[in-house]
DNA sequence: CAATGTGAACAGTTTCACAGCT
DNA sequence: AGCTGTGAAACTGTTCACATTG
């Protein structure tokens, strides 16, 4: 029945960052009553080509009508279905200092196939503490405390702390770790490692604001500015590898 | 008498993004008392391959020695001359819930170079109070308070306020934004983006965690895991395009 | 006939291998 | 002898152009 879904090969990880966002305008679609996007129009509102959007939908298998356009609400059940958001992901969160807690009650970050069952910290300040329903405990009183391997630790800790952190995680399960801590993280060859790290996003803000100096949109690399728009859509890509 | 600096051609945008990272590691090798690293020795600290370093590193002028390797406190000074943390950036963060204060505070993240100059919020409760020698106010306040332009513009709000947030930096000559909410942000052509979105790191992480199942350490694209090491450093790419 | 899906050309990065300094 | 700097090859992802299909 389901027209012909989870195509063969690898998805690149580019594509992989960018279905979320392609979801997230689908959905909106759905919501305000549009049936059906094409490419072009997503591509208009993801700040991409229509070709790239093409590309990157194809790997999800053949869910579009050619001379109509995608069905929304199809695009969002399958983008959530390679993204893994229709299984469950036990996440713990390690360091709840103000970055741990931003992402606690981000909307929308531990939400659909995300969920919390573990908060940690050393700070005594703030151990025993209730957030979310989770009691914030030392890391040797977690195990006690989960019934299930964690899928995904997230490392919110000052630097000094995250090669503990990420230790303690893949002992407790994790295979995979989020870490906005500044530093290189030492694991296993089979953990799968993303980086945020904030302070490079801002060095590398500084470095094209030196080098683009003042020469208007010459960006060279994507942006592509769509046609007629007094205003186009920033073009953004998330990076990270394991 | 400088060694040869600031070579030519622009440099990719994928080695911007390590630049920092080699540089922590120089800093702190440098602080530990060595003062020469080699590329294969900041390649496993860094995670990733020595020809990478290398080439990485030539964008900079040559500042190696060969047979020696690259003078540590050198290559600190190198990188943050290219990235512009020599110069005055001034930024204004909107948006002064949890992940405002967590950036605000970061150890390592408004440093050298970047110079808070303004916390915007709508949210009666936090209006008026003081963090880090700032007052949080409202936008239409702000340009009372400034004596320079805006050079980088964080937006830390819901998504829901980030369209206006953005459109207010550039009015205040931000040319470079560093977006945390989700949301595709429409600028004009010349305004640098970069999105930061935690809740597409999650969905890669587990999309992952899906594909790889279990065949340990699979992960076709990099991952150099060096020789023979019980733990190999997890290597990784900072990414967004404006 | 509008809009997808895709082979082929193109572009950007990474890896390799080694020439060239120190 | 050791280690950088760099062309050339390999690879990965993007853009183009169009045949294909509903």
């Amino acid at each position: 029945m389901a027209p012909e879904r989870q195509r063969s090969g690898v998805i690149p990880e580019p594509t992989v960052a960018r279905l979320p966002i392609y979801q997230r305008i689908a959905a909106e679609l759905a919501r305000t009553g549009q049936a059906t996007v094409s490419s072009e129009q997503l591509a208009a509102l993801a700040g991409v080509t229509a070709a790239k959007v093409r590309k990157d939908l194809a790997h999800l298998g053949k869910l579009g009508t050619r001379g109509t356009g995608y069905d929304a609400a199809q695009l969002v059940r399958g983008i959530s279905e390679v993204m893994g958001a229709d299984q469950d992901w036990p996440v713990v969160i390690v360091g709840i200092g103000n970055l741990g807690r931003a992402l606690i009650n981000a909307r929308g970050f531990l939400a659909r196939g995300y969920r919390l069952v573990g908060l940690v910290d050393t700070d005594t300040r703030i151990l025993g503490t209730e957030i979310s329903g989770h009691t914030v405990v030392r890391f040797d009183e977690l195990p006690a405390r989960l019934s299930e391997k964690v899928a995904i630790g997230i490392i919110a800790t000052p630097a000094s702390a995250a090669q503990d952190a990420a230790d303690q995680l893949v002992a407790l399960g994790a295979g995979s770790l989020l870490n906005f801590a500044p530093t290189v993280l030492m694991t296993p060859p089979h953990i799968r490692v993303r980086y945020v790290d904030l302070s490079i996003e801002l060095q590398v803000l500084s470095h094209f604001a030196l080098t683009d100096h003042s020469d208007a949109g010459a960006m060279s690399s994507v942006g592509i500015q769509p046609i007629a728009a007094p205003w186009a859509p920033a073009a953004g890509e998330h990076g990270a590898r394991s």
